[in-house]
DNA sequence: CGCTACATGTAGGTTAGCTACCTATCGCCG
DNA sequence: CGGCGATAGGTAGCTAACCTACATGTAGCG
């Protein structure tokens, strides 16, 4: 996968996988390799600086606990992260649809 | 749109725009508003760069020409850029079924 | 003459994801 | 006991690439 075509498209995906039950960081990975089949592959440095940009935006909310002697900080969705990730679906489809219009069926009949 | 949502996919959509004929700059700005159903409308500040980007990498060829006293750059795909073509279109459709799996259908069942 | 459409281009800023690195616990293996 | 991999969270700094804003020039129309 090419390194940053996911770029504007991350939130989604993190919102998306909080969308039915709240997760930690490292289950958040997981569930996104889970998720897409395995082709993605979020590196640790990507992840949580987007879940803390998230926090701060109010789109999720953070609780910390101890499972095993290891500190975890669990995420969940906010009514308003709901909301955005409401958006963030339509947009993806609008945007895929944009493209594939573009890419679509190869050549295309000159406006000439 | 979101800003930069594009990240990473304007190259695809560029090469595209020129599978199935020579176009110049202006035109193919033009011809992804069309294709796009006017979803896509980018600056010549991103096209015009990104065009010589992409022949500085081999994949489109230009040649000047003067039409009702303009001068036109005309960009047409190399067969090094229709092997890119290629694979941008199946890396796209990874792309988008990688996303969609996580997009998908919302709730996912937990792998408890 | 001024305005719009056509046509191409550069300079500079932003920013988000990536690489590389660091810390710490737990459980397993030798 | 020592080391390692998996689990878990984090920061600093780089870079690519797209955007905004601006600059240049022609043609055609009123």
């Amino acid at each position: 996968m090419k390194a940053d075509a996911l770029r504007g498209h991350l939130d989604a995906l993190l919102l998306a996988t909080l969308d039915g039950g709240k997760l930690h960081g490292y289950a958040i990975i997981e569930a996104l390799q889970l998720r897409s089949g395995g082709a993605l592959d979020l590196p640790t440095g990507t992840v949580y600086p987007a879940l803390r940009r998230l926090e701060r935006a109010g789109y999720v909310a953070s609780e910390w606990s101890t499972v095993g002697g290891r500190k975890r900080r669990t995420y969940r969705l906010t009514a308003t992260g709901e909301r955005s990730l409401a958006k963030e679906r339509t947009a993806w489809r609008e945007f895929t649809t944009a493209i594939d219009g573009v890419l679509g069926g190869g050549p295309w009949p000159s406006p000439t």
